[in-house]
DNA sequence: TTGTAGGCGTTATCAA
DNA sequence: TTGATAACGCCTACAA
């Protein structure tokens, strides 16, 4: 088992200094081209590489990027992740992952462990928890610290950051649009309790729709559900008494679950009843019939977070403090067959 | 904007020395009570951690561990990582994520990266490329270093390291067991390309079942697909010229798709052809028929490797090596409404 | 009981 | 052109 090189063995070897090593290894004009072949010649013999620690502790820099999201096995998040990483990769940031599991606490933990020293910002979507209980204590601690970060998708107006969002209220109003030109009268709203920053959004789009097209707002029409455990019974019992003819819910697995459901008992979906989902993920894509969803661009999301924390991280040093910003990617319907193809254009 | 708190700052601050408030915040005998409470109290009041960097550079210790997947918005893989997440916290290490793309180069890169000092280890399966053109140095070099690293699920003989595992072959056996005990003839298998060590140890389950249970091996019957942009109009072809009746998939979108595309030709799952796939995930759960699958109990993997990393790590220091283990976790099948549930048991 | 000194691996300043 | 020294923040053997 060799062991890992250092400058200071080179050094021994060499018979010259640490300082002169460190300074031929980076082409330094004050080092004669000789001992700089030299010791570059011996570097790469013994596959010499920096210790990534060190430069750490002494540059202050870390070059990692924490991120922390509520769950991992989850398609949005995860495609958040993949453009966190990838657009952090080609900038020569590595990205330390950390999973919440919808608990302050988790949050709160790894947080406060990456910031002493392992990770120069971070990237999060709250908590299930923290947006319920309203605790930010740790995200302006980390901020007292000048330690940036960047909140995506579950948010908090009480926090000042630089933010990444889709338009939920938006995007929730152009599907309820949509059914509204298909002819659908009564359109339901399936969603999760409503401290979550998005499902908020994206509800109130949904009563604005209603109401900016004439239709009255039934809260009998709107379905809370946990978001795990999927009470059958009461779903059930939903779409038994309302005379529903359209559907919107707030994730997939609540649209591709509720659409199995009612075909179950010999609904046509989209003839009588149509289902517009949000996450456009794997489940939109393959459930049958394929399920009409508002795309939230995880990838490009994650892209426009890391872009943003990068920058901060590396312009924070002296200038003065730009203000804060909230990016907002544009979400798209991507249409399948659980609803009908009209010639509307959103 | 505070700044991070240091050892030197409490000294100065309390006019004692840095080693003095570095042992009394660890209550060291040496260090009487009256100057550990001064000391603690000044520290939690100014709210003081250490700096991990630092631990970790005179420590050669990072709390860290490397996990390398070939993608990360993938059930399986996101599965096992939650695992590997779980136990590390637990065990107080920190996981930094990488996804190789199934590319050897960025494996390679992001391996190198973290092995100079950012983790005490890593975990990870191997890229397509990787299995395809068997190139290993990475690995050898890693290991040379004294770096322990466990690989799963996509591993290779040609290593020799901890290694976690399915037993493929025994789960694939078992799934043609329950078709031919349905009385099934035409069993079909859609795999993808050879090279990927999950694939051969199916196949050649696979084709072992059908020859301990006296059907012929018709190559025909093996359809391989490249795992991404499947092909319709090939899959279209394969079903409707050989009689098929029943279909082992290696994984649940090769399953869930060919599963519409017949269904959609009018063949009735599964009374005229059985499904079973690989991969218990959201797609197996959600599909139309839910899809019957062999569960690859990824979070119990990931827990399993996290646990035989840090066992290695933690007892690599001067012990004699252990031998390299090879576990194996025990696929189960969940039985849904695309088989016909016999009373065979698995 | 407290403090000094050296070291982890690197970089940077300044002196030779 | 090269090297000695100090520093990043922490730990620890040893000296006072």
């Amino acid at each position: 088992m060799k062991t890992k090189i250092t400058l200071k063995h080179i050094a021994r070897e060499l018979e010259v200094s640490i300082s002169t090593v460190s300074k031929a290894l980076k082409n330094s004009s004050e080092i004669s081209a000789d001992t700089i072949e030299k010791v570059q010649a011996f570097a790469k013999l013994y596959n010499y590489r920096p210790n990534n620690l060190a430069i750490s502790l002494k540059s202050r820099r870390t070059n990692n990027i924490g991120v922390i999201i509520p769950d991992i096995v989850h398609y949005f998040f995860t495609t958040v992740f993949r453009g966190i990483e990838h657009y952090s990769k080609e900038r020569g940031y590595n990205v330390i992952a950390c999973v919440s599991d919808e608990s302050l606490e988790k949050e709160v933990i790894n947080m406060e462990l990456l910031a002493n020293g392992s990770v120069d910002g971070f990237i999060m979507a709250l908590s299930a928890e923290t947006q319920k209980k309203n605790h930010f204590d740790h995200l302006s601690q980390v901020r007292d610290y000048g330690i940036p970060f960047v909140l995506f998708d579950r948010v908090t107006d009480e926090i000042e950051c630089d933010k990444v969002l889709i338009n939920d209220q938006e995007a929730a109003f152009l599907a309820v649009k949509k059914f509204i030109e298909n002819g659908r009268k009564k359109i339901a709203l399936i969603t999760t309790e409503d401290y979550f920053s998005v499902s908020k959004g994206r509800e109130s789009g949904y009563r604005q729709a209603l109401e900016t097209f004439g239709l009255p707002v039934d809260e009998k029409l709107i379905l809370r559900l946990p978001f795990t455990d999927l009470d059958n019974g009461k779903v059930d019992e939903f779409f038994n008494t309302h005379g529903i003819d359209a559907v919107i819910c707030v994730n997939e697995i609540f649209a591709v679950h509720c659409m199995n459901l009612v075909q179950q008992k010999g609904v046509k979906v989209p003839e009588e009843m149509e289902f517009i989902g949000f996450t456009d993920g794997i489940l939109s894509k393959y459930a049958k019939p394929g399920l009409t969803s508002m795309a939230q661009h995880g990838f490009k999301m994650g892209q426009v977070a890391a872009k943003m924390l990068i920058h901060r991280i590396e312009n924070t040093q002296d200038e003065e403090e730009e203000p804060y910003r909230t990016e907002i990617i544009k979400s798209t319907i991507i249409e399948r067959e659980s609803t009908i193809n009209g010639i509307t254009v959103l």
